[in-house]
Formats: C-alpha cells, structure tokens, sequence
DNA sequence: TCAATAATTCAGTAATAATTGAATTATTGA
DNA sequence: TCAATAATTCAATTATTACTGAATTATTGA
C-alpha cells in the first residue's frame, strides 16, 4: 500500500455510517461460505439508512477497497474485504522501531 | 474502543500530513528507550511542513491518541502509540465472522 | 532580565464531504 | 411486455476541515 492510497482507504472508514457497514460486514463475513455477504436492502434496513445516502457510502468503501460487491438477481451483495485491512496494518506499521522490533510479520491472522 | 472513538481515530490518520508524521514516528519508535521520539520542530523540518500547521495536526492526533508528547527544554517531543492501533485493529474485526474465525487473539505483536 | 528559540493559538479563506429527495437504470415475475 | 422491486446517480444545500501568516506563550542561555 501506498500513501494516498492509505489516505483514501482511512478516509473512507473514518465516517460513522461507513464504519457501521463495513463492521456489519466484517460481523457477517465468512472465508468459506461464497454466497456471504448482505445486500444493500439488507443493509439499509439493519441500519436504518436510507437507500440513497447507503449507495454512496457502499461505493466510497467499494472505491477504497474496504468491500467487494456482485450482483445476484436484483440485489447486489457486498461483503467485507479483509485482506486491506492487512495491508493497511503493514503500511502503518512499516519501518516500525526502524525495523528492530519485528512488527512485520504476520499481523493478522490468515483467511 | 467504540464507534464514535474510531470514527475520530480513523479521521485522524485519514489526512495526508498526519499519515505521514505517525509513520515517520512510528519508524523513529522504540519499546525500550524511554527517549525516543521527535520535536516538533524536527518533525517540521524532515516533512517540510509549516511549524503552525504541523502543531495544529499533532494536536488532533494527540487528542485521539496516536501520539503522546513530553516536554523537554524548549522543545515538544512526540512519540507514536501503538496500543492505539491494537485497539483499533480490535475493534475493527470485532465479531469477525460472527466470531468463527478466531481474529479475536491478539492481532499485533506486544511491545 | 532580555533576546532568541520552540511551539501553539487565532482569524480568515478555500476546498471537501455528507445529506436529502427526485430521477434514472437494471432486473425480475406475472 | 409491463408493473414492481432494487439500487444508483444527480443536484442543491449545509457543515467540516486544512492552510496561511500574524500574534502569543513558554523556555533557555548570555
């Protein structure tokens, strides 16, 4: 990851209604089940945010990677993309200690 | 943490000089040696920033936690704190697949 | 004590972001 | 194909945030 791009991608969860979807998502995600995820309905309704202001959240954390979609009929189901929270963590902590305390490793744990 | 804690937390990293002075202290970071660190003014002069600019981010991100400051002489020394991201990292894969996929263990090394 | 250094606060300006409701696009079932 | 459902885009408004330079506060060495 890079600097705008660790920019972008804290921005993006650094707003209450994006950080409540994105943990929803993080709650409902599974590294097994394909078919996990919740629908933009569904998200909409759980959270109590109307279908307009959602959609451009959705896309802001789509944009920034936070979340993946596909559309199964009508509905289109996101779903939580944990792999850029791994790399954010590398990011931040990159060069940490000058490298003397060993921060870059694993540092969570794999899918 | 909570919701409203890392909303702030996050908008705090989420900022282009910010991002880059946490990064440069967490690189000038040390667990062991109680003076590690970097004024404000050197931190202004290794990023090139203007010094009001600089005390005016330092600020928001003491005030959520990312950083702690001393004084020393005349000088302001800052310093990284990493329990911030821990929590935060926390918080963040709180429920992680609904709990079944075991991201609640600690997520990055201890210092 | 006084000048110099270090850092912060303040005031004004410019740019960015969130929210709402209406309009639009896409998909499905009858 | 047509009405209904699901989601997104658009436009306008409101609120936040970052930056600059000047003024202020704190600390030290001569």
């Amino acid at each position: 990851m890079q600097q705008v791009e660790a920019v972008g991608a804290l921005g993006a969860l650094a707003q209450d209604t994006r950080l409540m979807v994105f943990r929803e998502l993080v709650a409902a995600h599974s590294p097994v089940d394909e078919k996990s995820g919740l629908s933009a309905g569904e998200l909409a309704q759980r959270l109590g945010i109307g279908a307009s202001a959602l959609s451009f959240h959705l896309k802001e954390l789509a944009w920034n990677q936070w979340v993946v979609s596909r559309r199964v009929g009508r509905s289109v189901i996101y779903s939580a993309n944990l792999q850029t929270m791994q790399r954010m963590v590398a990011f931040l902590l990159q060069d940490c200690c000058a490298g003397r305390c060993g921060t870059d490793q694993t540092l969570i744990s794999e899918e």
